[in-house]
DNA sequence: CACAAAATGATAGTAATACTATCACATAGG
DNA sequence: CCTATGTGATAGTATTACTATCATTTTGTG
């Protein structure tokens, strides 16, 4: 049985914390499944408040608008990540083997997290695919970043890389292959999906997920050879 | 004087040719303009037919709505680009050398083009920076794809992946590389303007270019070296 | 257990958005 | 000249994205 946990989130995030009381926790699990049945666009506050048998009104309590509410789910999302990826690395000494476990826990399809129960990773991860930069692409993206909205995606990309530096402190674009690879990470997916002459990646779900798995592994360790 | 040329768009991206008649080409001007000023969420035909003297109705008759609009207007610099690169590396051999022309111009800034009277490619790079993900990452974008409306990007990928493979046609993953390449050329410059942290590329707006053309650059080098 | 405080629900209202429809007027080409 | 096409003017609708108010329920504390 698994340890239920919480993850600190930025208090910007929302109005009320949604992971205190029960309508919180009812916002966060039926969103995540709104937004990924419907897509952002289609999303609103009035569906979502009928589907959990609750008001529009209720809902503004918790979160501004629902740009705020995909800033949320999505910064939830890279915590989780930053969370396994530090779990999982812990006790191992080789930094080119910790660079490795990384790209596989970024580049990896993910399951069901028993420690987080409210939290659908599976469909997490879908909206992530579809959604997350639509969180940055805004005309507010400087007042956003202000206030620390996007200071999950931030801590993410520089713990990853960090160990591309460990890896090779000579390597100047440490941070810029990070963001570039936690983008195509879910990016190739996507494409494999929808518009797949923009990939290389075909087959099964399973092989997608493999096959990007060791383009973007590749791709880091040929950019940072010495 | 440079010779003025008309770039052939799928059709079924308009309802009329915005190319062919003054309000169609001042419906692409002032929407260039006004999407780089508002963001795409605060466009509205309202807004634009206000500033172009005109009504919504009128440029409904053009575009089904203002999505259809933002793809038009990706589309219609990618097929820029792409004829750019085609004009530029049309009688070089090397294909390496090929391979660094498409590059250089995939991630340098772009100014004004005297063939394309009423495109401001500056602002319309600055709108593929902010918005160009928008155009596919939708509920509709198999429909949208089904239509033809994403040829545009398809045909610039695999143009550069094809040089991608004279160079080395073992690499497995030619288009992967390319749209990743493609993404970062312009999200790397999001992140230098936006979210700093994310890139290693800082300095004045040239220098940000010419780091990224290096990265990326460097990048691909790297990838396909045998 | 009582009572105050906090959370939720019910309801109403508003400005803006994203369209659609109709009809009149302009004008451009054959 | 006259007909077809394009444009403008105007109106109307459902939905969205909120804000406000007040009643009711639930909760935590003394």
């Amino acid at each position: 049985m698994a340890t239920l946990l919480k993850l600190q989130m930025n208090e910007n995030l929302f109005l009320r914390d949604p992971q205190d009381t029960d309508l919180g926790r009812k916002i966060v699990h039926h969103s995540i499944q709104l937004i990924d049945e419907l897509g952002l666009e289609a999303f609103t506050f009035k569906k979502l408040s009928v589907l959990i048998g609750s008001t529009e009104a209720s809902i503004y309590r918790y979160f501004e608008n629902k740009h705020k509410t995909l800033v949320y789910l999505i910064t939830w999302y890279w915590t989780w990540l930053e969370y396994r990826i530090d779990f999982e690395i812990n006790n191992i000494q080789d930094p080119f083997e910790r660079l490795e476990r990384a790209i596989m826990l970024i580049t990896e399809k993910k399951g069901y997290d028993h420690s987080f129960p409210d939290v659908d990773e599976t469909a997490l991860q879908r909206i992530v695919i579809n959604e997350a930069d639509k969180t940055y692409l805004t005309k507010q993206v400087d007042d956003d970043n202000k206030y620390g909205l996007f200071k999950g995606y931030k801590t993410l990309c520089n713990r990853i890389a960090d160990i591309v530096s460990e890896v090779n402190p000579d390597y100047p674009y440490a941070h810029s292959l990070v963001s570039t690879c936690l983008q195509a990470a879910h990016q190739q997916v996507f494409f494999a999906n929808h518009l797949p002459s923009l990939t290389d990646h075909a087959g099964s779900v399973e092989e997608v997920y493999k096959r990007n798995f060791m383009f973007i592994h590749e791709l880091v360790t040929k950019a940072i050879q010495k």
